[in-house]
DNA sequence: TGCGTAAATTGGTAAGACAGAATGTACAGC
DNA sequence: GCTGTACATTCTGTCTTACCAATTTACGCA
């Protein structure tokens, strides 16, 4: 399953879905506890756990005795542009985080190439059920090299970068239609990435982290394609049963 | 009481406040479930929802059978590192905008051009008396470049570069020492920046650019380097005439 | 219109079964 | 006697079921 360890990381997860889809819009109330915890499958205890995560990401105000209440979503806090798509956020991580693997293959230190090897182990492991673990490793991954550049000022913006990446609706959407196909291949693309690393090649490093980067790039192309396809048929149905229709009612004159 | 209608949250202020006060320092762990609730006098429920409240605030990491670890607070993602040095600035926009020049190589258009033409005779005219002038145009230089990538995520990035240039007082104050002397340096390289991306060439844009942030880091560890001699000159003539009070005060035992 | 009760909803507790991780112990082999 | 491995125990978080309390909201009735 989606099992993550964590039941009520799954939940949660599934309920940020539901509220960045606008199943439950801004201002409007999620349903009973009791209810989701039957719609979830999962208990009341682990509902307002799920519950209490949202509300501690601020996506939710909990009133007692009359409900949970989705909160209108506040970009300009920490100034996302909603308008950035995926492709063009991947574009900027390959590009920077290219650079900054070049830089941190003539930095990095022996405990650096550590924990990078646990990262990965890490995603190796859980690359096969839970996507959690998996996930926290791949950022762990990432970040220890934006450390391994003893730059902050360039740690600084590739976090941001995983900042967008996590917080911005749209984005997220993105991810979570992809994140769920890969696997070894995504562990293979890591495992290049410290090889080069460990041979201290800048040129290598940044390589491999290009190649990593084009793969997601493509894959978010792909699976945009294909959504983009889908709404096409979705519409060609439409517009064709709105056709019978008019048929139907037989106006031979308008064709509206 | 501290009562605050849910009981979990007053039970996530005292831990907080337990954490930030070193009680349980980074690294450590939490005393598990059972303990905690006989302590603060409520159920186990309640500590798990205080607590998955603290991980949602990435104060503290949960390993199951294991225990919950505090975590070791980040600074805020989106203020201003004041520990970021002018250095790390500087090698983080040559990398960054290195690449940013190489993508509007590739995509500029002829009006843009034409634009960068315009902050460049400004830049040139202005660069014997006004300085005010010259930075608002090197700084518009800039950011037609990343508007030319067709990249808004990077663009942001490069934005938020220049943003903690001109904000944060230690990296002002190293620019101010430098900015005077250039003149025409300044202007021929942005000049061959200018050539390469009028030809579309990548990669000598990029290294155009490269040159540009290699000079000024050249110059900063100079001035930083003059500045640090006149630091340790003015100690040195400090403490000599602290060692010729000892001596005037003639106090022949206590070396104090 | 105003008030009071009932329904709906979240808040909180208790007790226990379960699963993973750490720890201690005993036994086999050297 | 010493060491290392295998097993059992204990510790810890995970999740459930069941129950009652407190608060808000809705509705009916006067």
């Amino acid at each position: 399953m989606a099992s993550e360890g964590r039941l009520y990381r799954s939940v949660l997860n599934k309920m940020r879905e539901l509220i960045d889809s606008g199943e439950y819009p801004p201002g409007g109330r999620l349903p009973p506890e009791r209810e989701l915890a039957e719609r979830f499958g999962v208990s009341r205890p682990t509902i307002r756990e799920a519950i209490i995560a949202l509300e501690a990401l601020d996506q939710v105000r909990v009133k007692t005795g009359s409900g949970v209440y989705v909160l209108e979503t506040k970009p300009g806090l920490h100034d996302i542009d909603p308008t950035v798509s995926p492709f063009e956020l991947t574009e900027a991580r390959a590009l920077i985080e290219g650079e900054a693997a070049a830089q941190a293959a003539s930095m990095i230190t022996d405990e650096q190439l550590e924990r990078l090897e646990t990262a990965l182990n890490d995603m190796a492991e859980e690359s096969v059920d839970g996507h959690l673990t998996s996930e926290l490793a791949d950022q762990q991954f990432h970040q220890i090299i934006s450390e391994a550049t003893q730059n902050k000022m360039l740690a600084a913006v590739i976090d941001n970068l995983w900042y967008v990446r996590d917080n911005s609706p749209k984005i997220r959407r993105a991810h979570q239609s992809i994140c769920e196909t890969d696997g070894r291949t995504r562990v293979k693309e890591h495992q290049e990435i410290y090889d080069a690393l460990k041979r201290r090649d800048p040129s290598e490093a940044r390589k491999a982290m290009h190649a990593h980067f084009a793969r997601l790039l493509n894959k978010l192309i792909a699976a945009n394609e294909s959504e983009q396809i889908e709404e096409a048929r979705r519409r060609a149905v439409e517009s064709r049963q709105r056709f019978s229709l008019d048929h139907l009612v037989a106006q031979p004159q308008s064709t509206r």
